[in-house]
DNA sequence: TTTGGGCATTGACCTAGATCAACTGCATGA
DNA sequence: TCATGCAGTTGATCTAGGTCAATGCCCAAA
């Protein structure tokens, strides 16, 4: 299992974690070109921790990678009400070519910084070269299953099935969380507060910090601090948390 | 009311009903060799109302339109719990270029003509044109938002909202559905049972049934039969929905 | 070394929605 | 004509999770 932290994809993913389309083992498809072309659009940009990037509705001018720390997208009511749609974690990606303004708020949930690229060029390389568009296709079709699998955790999960979900998926989701992998034992620390994760799971804090209490006294995580996560078993963390497929690409 | 249907987006949605990158007002972009392409690879199939179309997990070799009758995309937990995650009315599309298999159970829930283009020769033709596969990006970036939409329902509405959110959807969706719209006034024939109500909602259909009883009786639906519904008041529904944007394109 | 503020935990209680169950109204078909 | 069966409604009750409130913990600023 910790073999996979090692492999080529897992380097490639690291790597190239400034460029949109260097993501998840896409480089060899890139030629040096259009690299070239994307080389010259792009510039960096960081935001302090409880930064909004961009508010619901604002123009957003540019499309962005994230480098490094964590991004959220937050989808809020009139009456405060909030629901979190999206988690960034490095290398992922945010941006909407052909929209005009965010759909979302875009908030920085740790120190943040992306490496964006103005929108205009952009679309003009995507114009230019086929395969950037189909790279993002296929990003944004992560996307959704990742959104719809997110659905079915809202509409019909437990909250403590949520939980178990939410650990499991940030566990899996990027290397740089998952400290220790052997035997079946995960070690995560989670970029997240109790209320983020209320936030994400559809829950409030206090239900959130129950139930992580509830799988702590029933042995199905450890925990050290107030963030420091370790799974014994991650197997039967995935059978808390009720998932039908193994979950792959979760958000 | 039928007059929205004789604009000319209009016309050319509903004319495009059977090829996917013909889909709203897109026409205009394709070029005849292009659709030439595309009818050669094209053909149809129809399904009972409770046939499934793909089962989750199972190998999809074509992406497809719907031309007629309704689909739903479903996701099932080991236990039976059930979450629809997307709604399919006629001229919108299903599929995923570079996939192999469904991500989720796509149910035809009425009486159901698909039109379908084998994968791998749509691809063929993504590959050549980019103006198809940008088309199909902007769908899913469309999908996306509406999956997202979706998320804040799910996670946070109350079941009044949801209700009164879903009418509002259906009832802007699709022309077809909308029979009379002056004044506010607004009719629509719902096109799922309580039950598939219950499933994209992520209620019981005890409670669909209980809410929808509740909007009557506060006057801001007319019910005739079991499914035909008024909505004196478009604006009055949508401030019960509890809706931030103008909800312009959910699902 | 206090003080204050941000996070987290825990308890007591309450309510929206689930669950279980009875019943209606219609259509289908024997 | 009467069964059968499906879709929907409504009632009675239960409970998971929300709400409100007190308390603990840690760190940074005074």
């Amino acid at each position: 299992m910790t073999k996979t932290q090692i492999t080529p994809t897992k380097l490639t993913h690291v790597q190239c974690a400034e460029c949109p389309i260097r993501h998840r083992a896409v480089c060899a498809r890139c030629e040096s070109d259009e690299l070239d072309k994307l080389e010259e659009i792009k510039y960096y940009r960081s935001f302090q921790a409880g930064q909004t990037v961009v508010w619901s509705g604002d123009r957003m001018d540019f499309v962005a990678s994230v480098v490094s720390g964590i991004a959220t997208l937050t989808q809020t009511m009139e009456d405060g009400r909030r629901q979190m749609v999206g988690l960034l974690l490095p290398s992922d990606f945010v941006g909407r070519p052909g929209r005009e303004t965010a759909a979302y708020d875009v908030v920085a949930t740790t120190d943040l910084v992306m490496c964006c690229f103005r929108k205009k060029p952009f679309e003009d390389v995507m114009a230019t070269t086929p395969h950037v568009g189909q790279r993002l296709l296929e990003m944004t079709l992560d996307e959704l299953d990742a959104a719809r699998e997110w659905m079915l955790l809202l509409g019909r999960k437990t909250a403590r099935e949520k939980i178990a979900s939410l650990i499991a998926i940030i566990a899996r989701r990027d290397a740089s969380l998952r400290h220790e992998k052997s035997e079946g034992r995960v070690i995560v620390d989670l970029p997240l507060t109790r209320e983020a994760m209320s936030e994400y799971l559809g829950l409030t804090l206090e239900t959130v910090s129950r139930q992580i209490s509830a799988l702590r006294k029933d042995g199905i995580i450890e925990i050290e601090g107030k963030r420091h996560i370790i799974i014994p078993d991650f197997e039967r963390l995935v059978e808390e948390a009720g998932d039908d497929s193994d979950g792959g690409f979760l958000v």
